[in-house]
DNA sequence: CAAGTGTCTTTCGTCTACAGTCTACGGTGC
DNA sequence: GCACCGTAGACTGTAGACGAAAGACACTTG
């Protein structure tokens, strides 16, 4: 115990940099996650050191993390170049997207207590109200932080972070289509969030598997215009 | 197209020894695996680096990539750690992989072709035949190969990737057990195999999804012995 | 004797330098 | 004019060095 007697939030803990690594990551990530850095560029570490004022070892660093995470190709002795996302690619990730999300909505059907509930019922909330504004940025940011949410009451770490991965990439490969299916999205996110109200996991994990791949035609739609 | 006629297979490919990193990367993985470096246990970048007889810095990219990966526990400015499994974590991983291992299932039975039900019969055989000259040890390695095939028969890449992870720390978390319920296994895997090839894939769904519940059991109980 | 403080060692995080390899372009011979 | 070879440039892969932060320990002081 300290006996300063200094109130315990009061002081601001002095925020350190981190590791300038991680850093490096967040800003290519954002980079490739807003065209920025468009798919098959060649990323060269000396000049993207010198375009953040680090040294090379840093964007190393990064760019294996981005490499393992899929977001980059690493060819040896080549250097890295940015993913080129493929329609067998886009698929097998909706698929596998959806298996983990609906994992996700029936353990937290069957785990979730009041609480929980009321807060996805604020995000929902929320997310009508920011759809009814047109505010299409504020709507996509809550629409991850609604299936955030759900991961966490789910209670699985490890699920958790497997679908945290594989969302980021799915939300990137088809970003123009999210904006145009708001609306309804949210009609299923209450009807999801009555299921998980009642405990009901058969009916959790149903109706978040029609949400994902109601995405998934969504993309096929838009990829495929003619059929 | 080349003009030397040379047969297409002929040239060894003059394998180059690859980036160094990989190679310590699998290095250090085997030895986590194989319990030389136990849980909790501080890795050294200067040590490791002058045992392994090279830099430190393949050494430090070789651990952030076991990092990201759950290998290991990278605490900032402190140094590496070998990561120590819970009951919670080793629960949840199991959850995750009879989810993903289950979903294979579904696609191979969907999506199989006799050449690749004849390659699981085949292994299942090699199999049995080790569990019958109790050589453990390729029984395990036949299990692993087992089940990657499925995966592959699946045709989903993100898919195997990602239960290719969640295997490999499973197979750690509870490499005692693995080796008492061998014969039993076996058996399972021949439902399977018939599962998957008359295409139903409900009962593949299912049979997995039961084997791999098994695996979970047999953890509690040498987790519990007292239960 | 106990609490606090200063120093000291260890280890990480980052930067700079060098060697190996791949690619592209220009020159030369046919 | 075309194909092949040689050379130059650029980039990655690896090694070594320096500065900084965290933890441990002994010393001082009340």
């Amino acid at each position: 115990m300290l006996s300063t007697g200094l109130p315990q939030g009061a002081v601001p803990k002095l925020e350190r940099p981190g590791p300038l690594r991680d850093r490096v990551y967040e800003a290519l990530l954002e980079l490739i996650t807003t065209r920025a850095l468009g798919p098959g560029q060649h990323l060269v570490e000396s000049e993207l050191a010198g375009h953040l004022g680090v040294s090379r070892q840093p964007v190393r660093e990064a760019l294996q993390r981005l490499n393992s995470e899929g977001w980059v190709d690493l060819r040896p002795a080549q250097g890295a170049f940015v993913h080129e996302p493929t329609e067998a690619e886009a698929d097998q990730l909706l698929t596998v997207r959806t298996l983990l999300e609906a994992e996700a909505a029936r353990l937290a059907a069957a785990g979730a207590g009041d609480a929980g509930v009321a807060a996805l019922e604020e995000l929902c909330a929320e997310g009508e109200r920011a759809v009814a504004a047109d505010d299409v940025d504020a709507a996509v940011a809550l629409n991850a932080r609604f299936h955030a949410k759900v991961m966490e009451l789910a209670g699985n770490a490890v699920l958790a972070e497997l679908a945290a991965q594989v969302d980021r990439r799915v939300r990137w490969y088809y970003t123009p289509v999210a904006r145009q299916r708001g609306r309804q999205s949210w009609v299923e996110h209450r009807e999801l969030i009555a299921a998980i109200a009642d405990r009901d996991e058969q009916r959790a994990t149903r109706l978040m598997r029609e949400h994902t791949e109601h995405t998934r035609r969504s993309y096929h739609a838009r990829a495929e215009p003619g059929s």
